[in-house]
DNA sequence: ATTCAAATGCAACTAAGTTGCATTTGAATC
DNA sequence: GATTCAAATGCAACTTAGTTGCATTTGAAT
């Protein structure tokens, strides 16, 4: 008989969505969620070296993937798209991050996100943005 | 006697920053004060198209209000850069404001922008941004 | 008027992301 | 296991944003 699983694999979670299980996709969503950080296409790209994943179909992988909501996509303060996987994104969205302009290191905080002030009648508020930024301690002593 | 002045004129601003006052600089400082919303590279190329600017001298007379703050940059969602009159900006630091994803907008909303959570040691900030996102009212209806 | 660092214009370059199209493949059906 | 076909991939070419090097021009100080 079957074990049972509390935790879906990687693949499971791709097929549940309706999407295809490829290696490209497989490949990168482990990578996504074993980062500790959103990584960039060339992240991801040299994390990948080994076995390479062409140019334009990681960037059609990472749009599928965020597409049906297994990954976010943010834009850096250098203009830069970083992805991160979905489950691993859920274990931050509960604290507020620090991003240090000189290392490009996000640093978890000890602090609730603030909450969403009223908005007009009729506007529909899809996501919150609460970003720090500065130096961290071994950017600025180092 | 000259006028006494209580509004700087902008050859004034630049000067006082220590950098020389030119043609390009006056007219796009100018600009980013009228404009009611920050700009981008390509925004202001084609607002001066009258007599146009070289791309790469528009690029650095943007850095060079930005290093003296005469000017504000700051990155959209998707990744291109955005720039405002510092002037314009202090106008807007006291409340929050709504991005509409539909059609670009920017909303001005009555609420604080939340304060500073506690930094770790050694940390310096330098920027918060807290940023509603969403479709606004005619996005949603239209 | 002279002087020179600062600013400009132009050509060439890089990096990020997109599009079109021919080929391959996951997975559903037989 | 073989057949089928939309979905996914690989590759070439393209676009857009931004940068670098260098020769020429210019703001403003003297
Ligand atoms: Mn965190
Ligand atoms: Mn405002
Ligand atoms: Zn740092
Ligand atoms: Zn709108």
């Amino acid at each position: 008989m079957p074990t049972a699983k509390s935790t879906l694999s990687t693949s499971d979670l791709i097929r549940a969505t309706g999407v295809k299980v490829t290696p490209a996709r497989m490949r990168v969503l482990e990578l996504l969620n074993g980062a500790g950080r959103p990584l960039s296409h060339s992240d991801i790209e040299s994390a990948l070296v080994a076995r390479p994943i062409d140019r334009v179909t990681l960037y059609r992988v990472l749009d599928s993937l965020v597409a049906s909501a297994l990954a976010l996509k943010a834009v850096d303060t250098r203009g830069v798209y970083h992805y991160s996987a979905a489950a691993a994104h859920h274990r931050h969205s509960n604290h507020v991050h620090f991003h240090c302009t000189g290392c490009g290191g996000s640093f978890c905080l000890d602090a609730k996100p603030p909450s969403a002030p009223k908005l007009p009648r009729g506007f529909q508020l899809s996501a919150i943005a609460f970003e720090l930024r500065g130096k961290c301690k071994s950017c600025i002593s180092g």
